[in-house]
DNA sequence: AGTTAAACGAGACGGTACGTCGAGTCTTTGT
DNA sequence: ACAAAGACTCGACGTACCGTCTCGTTTAACT
């Protein structure tokens, strides 16, 4: 009746990812070994390269598995709003213990490894931004953004000087750097070219 | 006259670090070895070890070791002018081969060695930020700034979409790019909030 | 049926012991690294590590695996033929290549490492001392020897001096000097004190 | 006057001869580096290279200059006595600690190392092996040996039982066995054949 | 006394091997 | 049939010494 091969293959693929992420959050990801976690999770290593091709590819997913997309976008029809919401949330999670050094090493590992980069990509990055130019489509179809308004930039603005802080220069983000962020992309900069 | 123990160390040295670079452009950094740059340069390992004290630190310092400060600033006066030469010489540097994918590399590393983030963001980020941030203080002195103008964000709003979208998203960068960038800073986006 | 698993062990661990025996005899056992063995006999280090916990581990049982007891006894009845015969095999065998200059070297190494003395009296020295006395035993109580006979020190009079000459004095033992000293312990040196 | 070169040349030597045997006593000579006897001795390795061609003939040299030649045999008329007592000194001295166990590393080094072997017979093993057979000569030509004793076949079973139990089976040589040894030499081990 | 040459300490150097670790593959056994 | 268990080859790690080789710096012998 139940497909018992598969919930047990589903099994295995969660206490796997548990694992990986307990390991992570103990010893860090650059000490993280596929030797271990298999040791810890009680696997043979084969059963972790079945379904995974690199340390990184393991690692994506775990850290994927996490997110059951808290990061949606409210939409109360207030532009402003609904991104400092989500953008709030989006450093709470991001880039705070528990999730943030790890975040932090992922994007490390996509680095380091193209096809981590692409996965993470596919499967976050993207997803995410697109996320975002829905939204602030919306809002430049509501006439709340001008008709010139460039999305892409946009979107940009508000997520690089965030990861650029966190990752580049490391410093923790606070909710008053995302609003400075977003007050300047929205009225200005008060520049006097 | 010469110190001649300086001199000879100063040899090895730099031969190691012209190896690294050498062997990085043809492997790649993630596969780079200590032991592969020894048996290339015609160095004992411990030679290496008695110089830096992991790949991440002889990586970063082969990379610096390139940059002979051409990322200086110039000064015509003119601001907006001066930041795009500034930052269209740096895309070409940082993000185009053969230096782009390993600064890319050093990045990562520095992602997953908390050590050579240090060192980096100590000897690389940290001075070119302040040099930015010197540009722009003269021209808020000279009033081509508003009195409020906001410099650390700034250089933050400058720096982040590039760097966003050369490690994150892993588009390579355009002069194109960096213009519309500077011109969402100085001009504002026509956002109508 | 068979033991699979063992005879996949018993596979490699023969091999290498045959390789040890082999690189030994070419460069001798000073020389002999692990490293060489296990690249030799086409086997990662790991594998010999496994299985030994040094260099005279793993040499200790490479020439012991020779040595598949030629060294017994035989009871013709007439003790002073036996003994001569068995001597005669023993030089035969320790004193001369290929094994006599591993031999020498195996006894230099038990001298530096305590582990390897105790595992070379546990497998070889004390059992082929017991066949001594378990021979000479045999003889007294038959009569051949009188009943104060000193069994143990007949026994290190029958060894000591061979080995005395061969390790110390390091000079090859001939079958007449075995014949002498054969028959300096049975009867007597002629002595007048 | 005095050869001022030469008196620090030999406090040099001095120094690291004790410093050899210091540093053999406390880990043993087969941890022993020259690295290390240089470092705690204050002296370059070259001083060392300089004088000894190996480990080996520095331990050698070091423990020889212990032994001021203790070892030389009394000639009260009673060769029995006379032996007795020289070899309780013997094994009083190179049995025991502190010498003993370096002594036992030192044969285990020549027997791994040719020179060093060829070079502890001709500085220490010959010489007294020549001074036992000047003594039992001079006892055959006093009559208190038959003509038709043996006198090399003497010297090695005075010697290579001693050995045999000191280096191969390991225990400690006590003085009674010394006895049983010489006894069994000079009366016969009251075999019947 | 000043000069010269050897010996010296210090320690960098190219090597070799150590013993350990983990990657990714392959085999055996159990269920 | 699939999975745990783990042995296997391979490559690299970082360390320790080897024996050689500069480097200045004593030191003492000879101008």
């Amino acid at each position: 009746m139940t497909d018992k091969r598969g919930s047990r293959a589903t099994d295995r693929t969660e206490a796997i990812m548990r694992t990986t992420l307990e390991l992570g959050k103990e010893i860090g990801y650059a000490k993280l070994s596929i030797e271990a976690v298999a040791a810890r999770a009680g696997v043979g290593k084969h059963t972790i390269y079945r379904r995974w091709s690199s340390k990184g590819a393991l690692f994506l997913d775990s850290l994927l598995s996490l997110n059951k997309s808290d990061l949606d976008y409210p939409d109360t029809g207030d532009i402003v709003a609904d991104l400092r919401r989500q953008i709030h949330a989006a450093i709470e999670l991001l880039d705070r213990p528990p999730v943030g050094p790890l975040y932090r090493a992922l994007i490390g590992e996509a680095l380091l490894n193209p096809q981590v980069a692409a996965a993470l990509n596919d499967h976050f990055i993207t997803p995410q931004a697109e996320k975002t130019l829905a939204r602030l489509k919306v809002a430049r179809d509501q006439g709340q953004l001008s008709p010139g308004f460039d999305l892409d930039l946009a979107m940009d603005i508000l997520s690089g000087p965030l990861y650029f802080r966190a990752l580049i220069v490391q410093e923790p983000l606070t909710h008053e750097y995302v609003d400075r962020v977003i007050e300047a992309l929205f009225t200005g900069m008060e520049s006097r070219p």
